[in-house]
DNA sequence: CATGAATGAGACTTCATTCAT
DNA sequence: CATGAATGAAGTCTCATTCAT
């Protein structure tokens, strides 16, 4: 059951069985992804997946161990690729200032550039947020640890107030870039489906506004709050 | 998918069936409202909150349509209580500022005082958030323009900048205290549960910390930001 | 799960709530015993006994625990009757020589009887030998024990040797009653099953004997062996 | 259901392809023994005897149908075996008396000497004895005909009575060493399998017996019986 | 011949919902 | 109104068998 790396076979990149076997698991995330995302965790039948993935049913038990696995692995997956953006990111910016507009920036680049994962991450993982959090802790522990390290280095240098201990404020944080991308992921245009008529909006911020000026409102406000300075 | 009402019979004498008939539904919101927090509204059965109500099976669909009913019915009693105490509070205080920090510790003393419900808001209805938030649009939207409302005050009044929209401040503070919320929920011991072992913290704020306390520092952030003041 | 034997109520024999449920029980057992019988268990699905006993497929898992349990609880109850019988039969009889023939003769009826009892206790039900030995040990013993002692009371009155000990001359006699009714069972007609056609003979015994008959020379075997005896 | 031969190509040269056929046959027949041995025929997959013989999946069905003819062909390949054991036995030995001996001590030999291949025949092919039995007919029976041709012998020269006619003296002899070996078999101590406790012992004879010393009684009764000999 | 990844039919079991009492 | 036994649709997962390499 041990899923072989691509370079498990240490070949080149010239598509050997292990590099057919990662194609086929990713091709499977893939088609999990979408349909997660369309019919939630708990609606989604492994039948549509392996539809959408172009195998048999019985394929998706030879990648992963059962349904839950497949949404773990999931998560593994794309929280890789975001801790991956984030991180890169932040190494790419020379002041916590600077870092904490990258990582807000990163973050909101890539819910635009792959809303269908971000939907996953963002709605339906938290389908049971315990069960979810628990196995996400170490990846979602990883972006918080990210998050706080640049809030440190900011207090460190005297630049940020440490009125709020910098896990904390990370966490903060987090929350509202994660409302953020809830709001603008829930407020998107994405076809009428399972035929429910699409809501009246929740609230005059609700739908469509423009996910990359909202980021800057996060910036703004996390570095200077809402009061006006008298000196501004 | 309407909800039956408690008021359906149009009585209202105190004591007569139709509060007989109320006190039941009630019953049965709270028993749901703890079995959904225990085990999830996907795990949980009817049968589960019908022996923890003291009622039989059938005994729901007299008070509630179906399950999904039963979730919306929960929903909805349990915003009306938050939405109520956090008008209240709002109402209370005098300035801005005041009404801000008045909401905020009213939100946390309802998840301290009512960690259930908390748990059932903030976690189990994001089961599928796309479903709930349709659901939930008309509750939660009441919510976010309270504070929008509080929020729109202040920059009226000259105290707070207008840089960010109301209501996309609105909703990012509440993204803030949605997220210290969830953090201080799942932190909490609640008895080994479906036999999972604690997974290790997230991060350092992970358990136990003293929600009361970082409430102020929501309200610090949000007024203040992380940037030192000159004149601070 | 507990099931509530006719008399849990204290009722009399008018068919109460427990009646009709042991009554349901029953008449889901008996459509086990025919399509074990039929199919063996393995091939016995679920709603083949459903359909059989005029329930719904889900009804079987208001009885019993799953599939395993229905044959155990079969075995249980089939196996409860016949040791009733033999220890009755038994016991009716005065001397140890009566009580062998009586144990035989009681066992080869309860096989006349009800065939297809005795056919899923004496063929599907050693499906997995192992499997139901562990369960089968006790009620099995309990028949075993019977046997034995009937031996051994006869060892003790002086009439029969004790070169063999009492409990392997007691399994060595079973072993040909539980052959006898296997051959016998084999033989049988029972419409054509599953379309196999009906194999050739197994040997010159094989087909259609009379069972009574083969029952008495169990019992001269037993006693006298094949040895001629010289003043015979 | 024909089952293919290992010498189907007609060879018969010695370390030659068909040869080498003959072995990875007999490789495969020997890891579906102890595979059928461990788990039962039905709980056995047809990936555990590849993995246990060596090969792959697919190689099963080059030598073997499917899996009831693997189960078949295991049959007929130790009782063939057993058959000639037997048949030797009573070939090297006098008089009928000695070759009743010679047949019972021989069958508990192999029972002593190959308890791996003793437990697939005497309990997993018992699975559905019916289905099993039809195909086991002829070799069975050659069995039964060698000891009823025993057992006719005796009688043919007065030494044994013909009170029971020799085939169905043959099956209850047969019935004995049958349990005999059934209960030794389960009696034996195999390593905890599939996590079960063991059962307490059926009977005082259950377990750990000596089968060579209960030969003996299987010998005693048949010839001698129960009763005392007034001349003993 | 050998491989083993893929297939897909099929069974057990669960559980929301109904309805006769 | 209340009950709770019964229903039966539906989904996850297994595994014998196939077939392209």
């Amino acid at each position: 059951m041990t899923v072989h790396s691509p370079e498990a076979r240490g070949r080149g990149a010239q598509g050997g069985p292990a590099d057919d076997r990662a194609l086929k698991r990713e091709r499977i995330l893939d088609a999990a992804e979408r349909v997660f995302a369309q019919r939630g965790f708990f609606a989604a039948k492994v039948a549509d997946i392996a539809r959408e993935a172009g195998v048999a049913d019985g394929t998706i038990y030879l990648y992963f161990k059962n349904k839950d696995d497949l949404l773990i692995s999931l998560f593994e997956s794309r929280m890789e690729r975001v801790n991956a953006r984030l991180a890169a990111a932040v190494a790419a910016a020379a002041t916590p200032r600077a870092q904490l507009d990258a990582f807000i920036r990163a973050y909101v680049d890539l819910i635009v550039e792959q809303p269908t994962a971000a939907e996953v991450l963002t709605i339906e993982l938290r389908q049971s947020a315990r069960f979810m959090r628990e196995y996400s802790a170490p990846r979602f522990g990883e972006l918080l640890r990210l998050l706080a390290g640049v809030i440190a280095a900011g207090q460190a240098s005297g630049e940020w107030s440490d009125a709020v201990p910098a896990p904390h404020a990370a966490r903060l944080i987090w929350g509202m870039l994660d409302e953020l991308a809830l709001a603008w992921l829930l407020g998107r245009d994405r076809g009428g489906r399972r035929g429910r008529k699409p809501p009246p909006a929740a609230d005059d911020s609700g739908r469509k506004f423009d996910i990359v000026r909202a980021a800057d409102w996060v910036g703004a406000l996390v570095t200077q709050g809402l009061e006006r300075r008298s000196n501004a």
